[in-house]
DNA sequence: CAGGATCCTCCTAGATACTG
DNA sequence: CAGTATCTAGGAGGATCCTG
């Protein structure tokens, strides 16, 4: 039996590595899109828009192999392949909703901050 | 009056900012530590451990940008600095620790997703 | 259509040296 | 002590070419 402290350091690593990934570039985009029904491969990109083949391919390899997004190919030709989320991918949204949110709340706040730094180090 | 549509744009913009903030290598854990009570530089460097001077420097002036941290000199020789949450970093900590729960108790589902994945590429 | 493989570029972050 | 300035390596992300 490992001593507590050897859990909570492994605890650390995932969430240091969740907040990584849903602090990425695109994650939480395509995510979101998702969040609204399974969607095909060109489909996604086309909507998010800017999102490179690569990186959208990387994106969801990352979100399937964390078990996000499932991933379905019906063999036809041309492949169709669709994605989409899956029930943790689902549960995944609330706590980035929350961050969002939060966000949405404090826009002001933040902003004035910023301006008040701005100006304390012009002046 | 600016359309609903540029709004929400606009709160992406700072939602992204947001998101990749707390998901950067430093910040988080650096909020956590001020969660405890003000710090000086030194504290803070000597106990998170690993972090550069360069880089505590900039993490702490992003975060007293963006109103999160207050810095406070104390004109001596040599100049104590000591670093604080203010009510808004104490409050950004809501939902931070929200990701950071969600993830502790997902952990399992998502080392599982992982292991399946994994044996999947490689049979 | 979906994505693998390359190449390239820029930014991040670390190391180091220096200053008030 | 608490930074600033500079240099550099590594990785994230984009552009392009190619394939089943």
């Amino acid at each position: 039996m490992k001593p507590a402290l050897k859990a909570e350091t492994e605890d650390c690593s995932y969430i240091s590595q969740m907040l990584s990934r849903v602090g990425d570039k695109w994650t939480v985009l395509v995510v979101t899109y998702l969040g609204e029904g399974s969607m095909r491969f060109s489909e996604l990109q086309r909507r998010i828009g800017g999102i490179s083949q690569k990186m959208l391919t990387v994106t969801l390899r990352n979100l399937e192999r964390d078990g996000f997004v499932s991933r379905t190919v019906e063999p036809s030709s041309p492949p169709r392949v669709s994605y989409e989320l899956t029930a943790l991918g689902h549960e995944l949204l609330v706590p980035v909703t929350g961050i969002a949110e939060w966000t949405r709340a404090n826009i002001g706040r933040i902003e004035a901050a910023r301006q008040a730094f701005d100006r304390s180090q012009n002046g």
